[in-house]
DNA sequence: GTAATTTCTTGAACTAGTTCAATGTCCAGG
DNA sequence: CCTGGACATTGAACTAGTTCAAGAAATTAC
């Protein structure tokens, strides 16, 4: 059950079996089915959840009841929406499972505790954070710079299983365009 | 010289007095006048920067040679390419002074000899790249969900200072559309 | 103080992407 | 097995924003 998050966590920093144990003992492990709200708007985010096995979405609703995807999580990502936990404010999104999930929950207090007993985690949090950071500066940069077909075409590099798992006007809420236009770039595409 | 700097790291965490000492005597002092560039795409970026003083442009070039700005920081801000100074990689951003300006500087071995001797300062910026993350979120969000037009007012709200300290076409390049058009719309306001 | 360069504005022609509506497809549930 | 709802496709009309070109305004450099 902790071999994956195990794993992950040790490509970020070293830590010792006991810090090791600690770790996997705080998390809580769930198993939830899909089309299932982990979060909602309004409410406050309390939990980050790593992803042994599943597939969840986060967006945003806007103002016209649009959805703007922020992310597809899958196996050995984490989601969360962090600024909600940390900062323990009501969050803006909504954070919904794809399909059968197990994950592995820290809760705030279970976070201030693994922080408090083995700060070393600390760090493996921030270069998570900040490996996200320049991944966003990234879909940032390509979502001001690029054409529809060349960002569906790098999101199909990026993350090949996502088609299978989610529908086309999830990924085109993704991708910043419109259902109706992803479907043109694709027959566009196929016709090449 | 250290007053800014040090009111800012105690909004995000509690220092001894002998951590805020070993913090300071860490951080080199730099003045540089204005139009230089901190940083070039290709190169490796050796320094993240907290700005006293002044004003500073990051962004990247396209294909097509276009800019897009990344980011607009000012007095109270750090500048850095995060993943290029950590995993010590050629950058794709430039990073350039709009002003005369004072930083003081961590560099990648001052910066790892901080989090040795004072781990405590991972916690804190864990938190500010975190506080980052979920403002570049927003941003995304914003990005894709919002007219020009919304997008400029927000954006002279958020960044008050900006347009006497930086031209339109970088301006326009930041909220990810073309100068004429910021232009345009600019003149549909006033007529309002 | 004037030349040179960068920045900003305006207009006309264009295009990438949107919106709406209609039709077709694919399931999941009873 | 058939039916209702979600999903995808297609086309036609539209629009927000782009591109190009030219001129005006503002800064900068000597």
């Amino acid at each position: 059950m902790f071999t994956a998050i195990n794993e992950y966590i040790h490509r970020f920093a070293s830590f010792s079996p006991q810090e090791v144990a600690l770790f996997n003992s705080l998390l809580e492990h769930r198993t939830v089915p899909k089309k299932t709200f982990l979060l909602q708007e309004g409410e406050v985010c309390r939990f980050e959840a790593f992803i042994s096995k599943g597939c969840i979405r986060s967006y945003y609703v806007d103002e016209h009841g649009a959805e703007i995807t922020l992310q597809f999580a899958i196996e050995n990502w984490w989601v969360s929406d962090i600024a909600s936990f940390h900062e323990n404010k009501p969050s803006r999104m909504f954070i919904e499972t794809l399909e059968d999930c197990e994950l592995l929950i820290l809760h705030p207090d279970t976070k201030e505790s693994l922080l408090r007993q083995a700060p070393c985690f600390e760090r493996m949090f921030r270069l998570m954070v900040q490996r996200n950071l320049s991944r966003l500066q990234e879909r940032l940069f390509q979502t001001i710079a690029t054409s529809a077909e060349e960002k569906y075409l790098d999101f199909l590099q990026r993350y090949p299983t996502i088609p299978q798992r989610a529908p086309q006007h999830q990924i085109a809420s993704f991708l910043g365009f419109s259902p109706e236009f992803l479907s043109k770039v694709r027959t566009r595409l196929s016709k090449k």
